[in-house]
DNA sequence: CGCAGACTTGAGTCCCCTCAAATTGCGTGG
DNA sequence: CCACGCAATTTGAGGGGACTCAAGTCTGCG
């Protein structure tokens, strides 16, 4: 990892707004930093390998990274996509000793790493880490549950159509919006091929989508609601 | 739920060996043994709907409970099947304070539940509660992750083999054993239609699988990684 | 302005779903 | 203990969806 450093105040900024920091006491949250580590990474990066030994636990500060795990023929298969303000590899850390996917950097990111032995020692003692981990833990399974659901209930065009519903204000309102990564990290974490996303963006033209490089807009959510 | 009772000295013993109470210390195990109630459920029984509010932790003491999700038109996507010692429910319970999955009952089966605000409670005393709590949730978040890729990689014939070789012994000798549930349940949990498991049973049969009812003989387990 | 990577489109194939019907397995009452 | 009947499972036929491979086309960056 390049430029490993301490968090300066926009980091300590940002992670201050994460997922996990933010229901923090203000104990919890210094004793975090303490040993927060900085690290900015190129596109690409691997932060770790399915089934190395578990050591850190991660924190996404800006870009996406990406969780896959692998064929013995080498064919990927994304798990899940954590941006900004995510907690990453709380999969493995407290559970077996080891990482149960692989973790790469979709684009060039920025995230803070936390010793795992320490963070265990600290939640040891500071419930409030301890329960802040737990509600992570349980947010992300719900999402997880959730893919999986819509992997076997929903075609590709359902599931792009959902997708695009979830970045909509409720409201029956015409939306436009940018995607935040590329059409191929999306079409993996909706666990389909790049093709599939690009013929499943292509039929719902006929329902109120339009779609030019990655800005998109939904002039009819209703008729989207229906897909 | 028929039968609330407190638990009995064999429903201790069970509570026991489960995955959340075996790792606490023993005031810890009595504020939880102080607060369970044991529950029978007959088959087909529901124990809580996804989108109702999130009220008791329950942990499975004998038979098996699916989780699922619904469409819209009814049809259900199984997401996990928590055996004797599981613990349900986790996905939601810190998190929201809504229930993500619906749980239901796939035989009779013997189940303990807990109040949750009395669990968080506790938890926010006791950190090895906390602790186990967060490990819980770490495996079966390893688990879904697991799931999710191989819906993803491998075809029903693949997902059969690799279930029932989890079901072996790691050296290559021939075994045999009774499915602990129905197989309709079991294609479920693997994300196929009952007609689809079937069909990679019978596709087995050349790769040293052989099937009659529950019981399964693998009478060779090195062909059976090959598929 | 041109290159490289990302995306789209087309063709072909395979996998798994759905529906329907036959068969087997299992629990229960006689 | 055996037969019956219901439910679970198997088997067949047909169809649709998504993957792979292979070209093209577009886009953004240098």
């Amino acid at each position: 990892m390049n430029r490993l450093m301490k968090p300066g105040a926009r980091e300590r900024e940002t992670l201050l707004n994460s997922g996990l920091l933010s229901a923090l006491g203000v104990e919890s949250v210094a004793a975090m930093m303490e040993i927060a580590v900085i690290g900015n990474l190129p596109a690409r990066q691997i932060l770790f390998r399915e089934g190395e030994p578990a050591d850190m636990l991660h924190c996404v500060l800006s870009g996406y990274v990406r969780l896959y795990k692998l064929d013995p023929d080498g064919r990927e298969a994304d798990v899940e996509l954590y941006g900004p303000g995510d907690l990453i590899g709380a999969s493995a850390l407290l559970d077996g000793s080891r990482y149960a996917v692989t973790a790469q950097a979709a684009e060039p990111s920025l995230i803070a790493r936390f010793d795992l032995k320490r963070v265990r020692e600290i939640a040891s003692r500071r419930t409030d880490l301890c329960t802040a981990l737990a509600n992570a833990l349980s947010a992300q399974l719900s999402r997880v549950f959730a893919s999986l659901a819509d992997d076997r209930l929903h075609t590709a065009p359902q599931r792009v159509a959902r997708y695009l519903l979830s970045h909509c204000a409720p409201d029956g309102r015409a939306v436009s919006f940018r995607l935040p990564y590329q059409k191929s990290l999306l079409a993996g974490k909706l666990g389909l091929a790049p093709e599939a996303l690009s013929r499943a963006f292509s039929l719902l033209r006929n329902h109120g989508v339009n779609v030019r490089g990655r800005l998109v807009q939904i002039t009819d959510p209703e008729a989207l609601r229906r897909v």
